[in-house]
DNA sequence: TCCAACTTTGGAGTAGACTCCAATTTCTCT
DNA sequence: AGAGAAATTGGAGTCTACTCCAAAGTTGGA
């Protein structure tokens, strides 16, 4: 799960490069706060005195608390498009590919069970009432990707663009995940399986008319 | 949209209906408030001034501002329940019945989107990550039992369980309510419609072997 | 080396959620 | 009517997010 604080690569003085550093270590310390006791209960203070630095820091590089949940949910963007950009490199069938997709995507979730909730419930509740919802579209980019790919292989229905299919996709993995990620005990690897197969079973079917 | 706040019927003194009437006060102060300004752009403050008690005495009826997204959640999954067994008693086709209730949901929400939002989030933030989420699951059971129904008049296919295939049709579902909510003048009676329909096929086809 | 720009930091201060408590009001029951 | 239980209320106090500011430290460049 990249996190977005590394992009700009080469022409950095000591101070951004320091600056860099200290946002990179509020962040991280923010990550593993989260992880471990969860949201509400992690105070600025733990996460400035676990970066190290002064509370005041802290404003200086994110606007609020907020703010790391909104770069969180940034960053398993990010790490879901390099997957599908891997995975439609590859060569594999349509179905194995939307199946390895899944399957990494779910590796990436696992160890981080709790960030994921967080960003889970930032999807949706970043879309304020006002504006679009800017995350939702970017989840489904990759899907569709995936399943225009499928398509156009012939291997996917076409009655609908694949724009709505992902995300009726991505609907039906969505319940799967947020059950899981509620249920610490509950078996994601097999439940999502069983998902992912089923939305293989209604991508790959062709519709015929009711 | 029913709220909780109406269940003993008979044998009330004074006092208690004095107690309720408050409670109910603040409950629709606050739904209203919520529903203009959002949850977190409102005070607890203005709550109780708009319900008319002093401040104090909001925390005598609700353990904390959020005990308030609870409880108009519990409202939701009661008119859920009820319009479900007001659809099930009806004698129209298992299609027409997931239409009919669709349908149903979808008039109740739409005046209070913003609502709507803030108890879709409560969903799924309150399967904290100890226990099972109570709601998910509450909210399964109406779409189950109607699957379950068409079901045995086969109607559906039953490849898998009831419970399975309502999750996956809430998901559908979900992620076109998702992205309602936080699009304002989307036009979701028809995008609802198209899940609707894209559901249905997927309920109605039965599985071939892959 | 020294200045200007930028960052860090401590400290003071605000707002809102929530607690605790004692005084007061409201109701119930006898 | 009057005692006792329960609810309301105001007030003081805590905690946390967040703002503002001036002092001090760091860095890059002339």
């Amino acid at each position: 799960m990249a996190h977005p604080t590394q992009t700009a690569p080469a022409p950095l003085g000591r101070r951004e490069r320091r600056k860099l550093e200290v946002r990179e270590r509020i962040y991280l310390a923010a990550h593993a706060l989260f992880d471990s006791k969860g949201f509400d209960a992690t105070t600025v203070d733990e996460i400035a005195s676990a970066a190290d630095v002064a509370p005041a820091t802290f404003f200086n590089h994110f606007q609020n608390k907020h703010a790391l949940l909104e770069m969180m949910a940034d960053g398993v963007i990010e790490t879901l498009d390099d997957l599908t950009a891997r995975h439609l490199a590859g060569s594999a069938s349509s179905a194995e590919r939307l199946r390895a997709l899944i399957r990494s995507a779910s590796d990436e979730i696992r160890p981080r069970r709790r960030v994921a909730r967080l960003v889970l419930i930032e999807f949706i509740r970043e879309a304020g009432p006002d504006q679009p919802s800017a995350y939702l579209d970017r989840i489904l980019e990759p899907f569709a990707a995936l399943i225009e790919e499928g398509q156009r292989a012939g291997d996917f229905r076409d009655d609908h663009d694949a724009a709505f299919l992902a995300q009726m996709a991505v609907g039906m993995l969505n319940s799967a995940i947020a059950r899981w990620l509620s249920d610490p005990d509950s078996p994601v690897e097999q439940g999502l399986v069983e998902v992912t197969e089923f939305v293989l079973n209604v991508l790959q079917r062709p519709s015929e008319p009711t």
